[in-house]
DNA sequence: AGCACGCCGACT
DNA sequence: GTCGGCGTGCTC
C-alpha cells in the first residue's frame, strides 16, 4: 500500500542536490503520496526531489518549510527507490546522484502541455473546393487519431491556411489536447519470420520464462546471423500479451534505426525510443509515457533502465559484452549487471544476448547463475565464415604498407565477382603517431600523457583522450628541424589511401565514428553499403556492432595483433569478442564468407582459438587465469582514481590512502598503488590510480566506504571510485 | 550544487 | 583603509 501523507505532516525527502541525506518537510496543502515527484524550498532555491518517506524527526519542527508543489507525474514506486538505493551501494554512488539518473526528463516540473490537434467539425463548408476536400479526406482517413496543423496539412497536400479556413466555417474541429501522446499499440501477433526449430526451441524457453512473471537471467549466444533478435522478440512478444513492459537496450545508437524497423515490422508499430539522440520533446513523452502505461516497449541505451516503468517484465541487453555498457556519465554503473539487479528487484526476466558473452556472464552461465541458451545455426542459407590467418612473417611487405600481396589479391576477386569486402583497423585518423626523424620526438597532447594522431582529413592533430587538436607543423617542436616530421603507422584514412592507390577502379566507404557529424548522417552510409553503394569498406570498431551487409563476402582484418599485446587481462577477451564480431560480418547471405586475419603471431591462443572455433577452449583458458590471479570474475576489483592538476598531491594521497588500509585489510582485502593510471593525465590533471583487490564473497563495498571515509580531498583533487573496472593490470 | 560567510593579499 | 580571491560549511 502506498503511504499518505496529510498536510502538514513530517516527510522526508530525497533532493537531487549533493547532501547524501534525506531533509525533512511539510506535507504541503492536500498531503502527498510517498514517492511524490515534489518541488521543496532548500535555502534560497527551489529543487526537484522525491517523497522519500516519514520524517526521520530530529529537526525543530518550529524551522520545518513546507513542500512547495507536487509535480505532475506519477510518483516514483517502492520497486524504483529500492533499485536506487541499491545500486548506489553497489556502486558507492550517493543516492542524490541515482536519484538525478532518474529524474533526467526534460520539464518535469512543468505543467503538462498542450497542442491544438484537428478533428473533423459538424458544419459542411460553404463551398467544398478541390484542396477542403483533401483535407476532409485526410481527416475521415485518420480517423480518431489526432492531427496536428503541420501533420494534416501534410496529409492532405495544403497550406495551413486551408485549414484555418475550415476551422473558421466549423468543418474542422480544433481541439487542445495533452502534448504527451500514447505511443500507438504494439500488437504480439505471431512471428512473421519461418523460425527453425533450434529458434522455435530457444523462443519457447524464453517465452515460458516471461510467463512465470519472476525473475530470472538467461544468455542466449547465438553466432552472428543466427537469429538472436527473431529468438528474443518473441520474448517481447510474450511480455507484451502479459500486459507488462518490455526493455531492450542496445549498446550504439547507430544500431537503434534498424532495429526500430525490425520492431515495426514484427509488432505493427514503432516503440519508445530513449537515448541522447532524440530530441527534448520526444524524451518528455517517453518518460511520462513509461510511467502512466502509455509504453510497452522501449528500445534506448543503457540510461533507459532509470525510467519509471510501471510494470517491467523483461529487460534484453543486446550485445551485452560491449563494453560501451559501462562508461562513464558522472555515475560509473555497468548497464548489464544494473539490468539484473533491476530485473531481481520487480520480478522481470532478463535476455543476455551475445554472439560472444563477456567472460563475466559465461562464468555465472557455467556457474548455474544464469540459464543457458545457445543457437549454433546460422539462419537460412547463410554459413559461417571461413577464417584464416595471413602469417605476416612470411608476406613480403615494404614499409608504410599495411595490405599484404594476398589479402589484396582476394579483395580483387570479390570486386571482379561484383562482392563487397571490408577492411577493419581499429585506429581512427591517419597516423597514430608522428615522429620526428631528425630527433625521435614524437608529437603528444600539451594536456594529457598522449600521443596526438594525424587526422588528414582535418588537416589537423587530434588528442583522442581530451579532443584537443593543432594545425599539422611544418618543424619538429622539440629541436626544430623541418620536414623531418613523418606519420608512423597505419590509422583507416591512411588504410583508405593505400586502398585507392591498389584499387583505382573500386569505390570506397570509409566508416569511422570522427567522419560523420550525427547518427543520422552515419546510418545513411550504412544503409548506402549494404544497398551496394561500395566495393571495399574500411572501418573501425564501428562496423564490427551488428550492421548487416547483404553482398559482403570478404573481411580482411588488417592488424589482429592490435590489443593482444599489453598487460591488461581483458585485452585478450576483447580481441576475441571483437574479432569474431567482425568475421561474422562477412557472409550473412546465401554466400559463403571468408574472413582473413593479418597477424605477426599466428600460434597466440587468442588468435588460435578465433580461427579453430573452439570458443569454449578460448574462454576456459582465460577462465583459469583470472581464477588463477584471483581476479575477475572469480575476484572483486574496485578502481580509486585521484585527479588533479597538482602532480604532488595526487601522489602523497595515494600513497597515504595506502599506507592506511586497515578497514581494507580486514576484510582480507589489499591495495595496489598508486601508480599513474592507464592514461596519466587528462586535460591538464594528473591521475593517479589505486585497485583494491578482494575475494568474491568479500563485503568490499563497507570496507571501502569506511576506507574512504579516512580521507577528505582538498581543492582541486577529485577522487573517482568504479566498482568493478574495465581494465586493470 | 549553489550561496553565504570569512579570513588573507594587492589596489584606489 | 577596502575589494575580492576562493576555502569551508550549510541547506529541512
Amino acid at each position: 500500500m502506498v503511504r499518505q501523507f496529510d498536510e502538514g505532516a513530517r516527510v522526508a525527502v530525497l533532493t537531487t542536490q549533493p547532501l547524501d541525506r534525506v531533509l525533512d518537510y511539510k506535507a504541503p496543502e492536500g498531503g502527498c503520496v510517498e514517492g511524490a515527484f515534489v518541488e521543496v524550498p532548500l535555502g534560497p532555491r527551489k529543487v526537484l526531489g522525491v517523497a522519500w518517506g516519514p520524517g526521520e524527526g530530529g529537526y525543530d519542527a518550529a524551522k520545518l518549510r513546507a513542500i512547495t508543489r507536487v509535480l505532475d507525474a506519477a510518483p516514483m514506486r517502492e520497486e524504483m527507490r529500492e533499485f536506487l538505493i541499491r545500486a548506489g551501494e553497489y556502486t558507492l554512488t550517493p543516492l542524490s546522484s541515482m536519484l538525478r539518473l532518474a529524474t533526467r526528463a526534460p520539464g518535469l516540473g512543468d505543467a503538462p502541455t498542450m497542442r491544438k490537434v484537428y478533428r473533423a467539425g459538424d458544419h459542411a463548408p460553404s463551398r467544398v473546393t478541390e484542396a477542403r476536400a483533401r483535407v476532409l479526406d485526410a481527416l475521415e482517413a485518420y480517423g480518431d487519431a489526432a492531427l496536428t496543423l503541420g501533420e494534416l496539412a501534410e496529409a492532405a497536400g495544403v497550406s495551413a491556411s486551408v485549414i484555418k479556413g475550415l476551422v473558421a466555417q466549423g468543418a474542422v474541429r480544433e481541439e487542445n489536447s495533452p502534448r504527451d501522446q500514447p505511443y500507438p499499440p504494439l500488437h504480439p501477433g505471431e512471428s512473421p519470420y519461418a523460425l527453425t526449430d533450434e529458434q522455435k526451441c530457444a523462443a519457447a524457453e524464453l517465452t515460458a520464462g516471461v510467463a512465470s512473471g519472476t525473475y530470472a537471467t538467461t544468455l542466449l549466444k547465438g553466432v552472428t546471423g543466427s537469429g538472436k533478435t527473431e529468438v528474443y522478440l518473441e520474448a517481447v512478444a510474450e511480455c507484451l500479451r502479459q500486459g507488462r513492459q518490455a526493455l531492450v537496450l542496445l549498446p550504439e545508437i547507430a544500431l537503434t534505426a534498424e532495429f526500430l524497423a525490425r520492431v515495426e515490422a514484427r509488432f505493427g508499430a514503432r516503440p519508445a525510443e530513449w537515448h541522447s539522440g532524440v530530441t527534448i520533446t520526444e524524451r518528455r513523452r517517453c518518460w511520462r509515457m513509461v510511467g502512466e502505461g502509455g509504453a510497452q516497449l522501449v528500445v534506448g541505451a543503457r540510461s533507459a533502465l532509470f525510467l519509471p516503468y510501471r510494470e517491467l517484465g523483461l529487460i534484453i541487453v543486446d550485445e551485452e559484452h560491449d563494453t560501451s555498457y559501462k562508461q562513464e556519465d558522472g555515475v560509473l554503473y555497468n548497464a548489464r549487471d544494473m539490468a539484473v539487479l533491476r530485473a531481481s528487484i520487480c520480478g522481470a526476466q532478463v535476455v543476455l544476448a551475445s554472439a560472444t558473452p563477456s567472460l563475466e556472464t559465461w562464468a555465472n552461465a557455467e556457474a548455474g547463475k544464469y540459464r543457458r541458451l545457445a543457437l549454433t545455426r546460422r539462419f537460412g542459407a547463410a554459413v559461417m565464415p571461413h577464417l584464416e590467418a595471413i602469417d605476416m612473417r612470411v608476406e613480403d611487405l615494404p614499409a608504410s604498407q599495411w595490405i599484404s600481396p594476398r589479402l589484396a589479391g582476394e579483395v580483387r576477386q570479390r570486386i571482379e565477382a561484383g562482392e563487397q569486402a571490408l577492411l577493419f583497423l581499429n585506429r581512427r585518423g591517419y597516423a597514430p603517431v608522428t615522429l620526428c626523424r631528425a630527433c625521435g620526438h614524437q608529437i603528444g597532447c600539451h594536456q594529457c600523457d598522449a600521443r596526438m594522431v594525424e587526422h588528414r582529413f582535418l588537416k589537423r592533430l587530434v588528442c583522442h583522450q581530451c579532443g584537443a587538436s593543432a594545425p599539422i607543423p611544418e618543424a619538429c617542436p622539440n629541436c626544430g628541424v623541418e620536414g623531418k616530421l613523418a606519420p608512423v603507422g597505419p590509422g583507416v584514412e591512411r588504410l583508405a589511401e593505400e586502398t585507392a592507390a591498389l584499387f583505382p577502379e573500386a569505390r570506397l566507404a570509409v566508416l569511422s565514428s570522427d567522419l560523420f557529424g550525427s547518427a543520422r548522417a552515419l546510418k545513411a552510409k550504412i544503409e548506402e553499403i549494404a544497398e551496394g553503394a561500395a566495393d571495399i569498406v574500411i572501418g573501425t570498431q564501428l562496423v564490427a556492432k551488428g550492421h548487416n551487409f547483404p553482398n559482403l563476402t570478404l573481411v580482411g582484418v588488417i592488424d589482429a595483433d592490435l590489443g593482444l599485446q599489453g598487460s591488461d587481462m581483458r585485452a585478450a577477451e576483447r580481441t576475441f569478442q571483437l574479432m569474431r564480431q567482425v568475421a561474422g560480418r562477412a557472409g550473412r547471405k546465401e554466400r559463403p564468407g571468408t574472413a582473413l586475419l593479418q597477424t605477426y603471431q599466428p600460434e597466440h591462443p587468442v588468435i588460435r582459438a578465433i580461427l579453430s572455433g573452439e570458443e569454449e577452449a578460448f574462454w576456459r583458458a582465460e577462465a583459469d587465469e583470472r581464477r588463477a590471479a584471483g581476479v575477475p570474475p572469480y575476484g572483486r576489483m574496485a578502481g580509486i582514481v585521484l585527479s588533479s592538476p597538482d602532480v604532488q598531491a595526487v601522489f602523497d594521497l595515494g600513497a597515504e590512502m595506502a599506507r592506511r588500509d586497515q578497514p581494507l585489510r580486514r576484510i582480507g582485502a589489499e591495495v595496489l598503488g598508486p601508480a599513474p593510471a592507464p592514461i596519466a593525465r587528462i586535460r591538464g590533471r594528473h591521475r593517479v590510480r589505486l585497485l583494491v583487490k578482494a575475494e568474491k564473497a568479500a563485503p568490499l563495498q563497507g570496507a571501502l566506504a569506511e576506507w574512504l571515509a579516512q580521507f577528505r580531498p582538498r581543492g582541486d583533487l577529485r577522487l573517482a571510485v568504479d566498482i568493478d573496472p574495465q581494465s586493470f593490470f
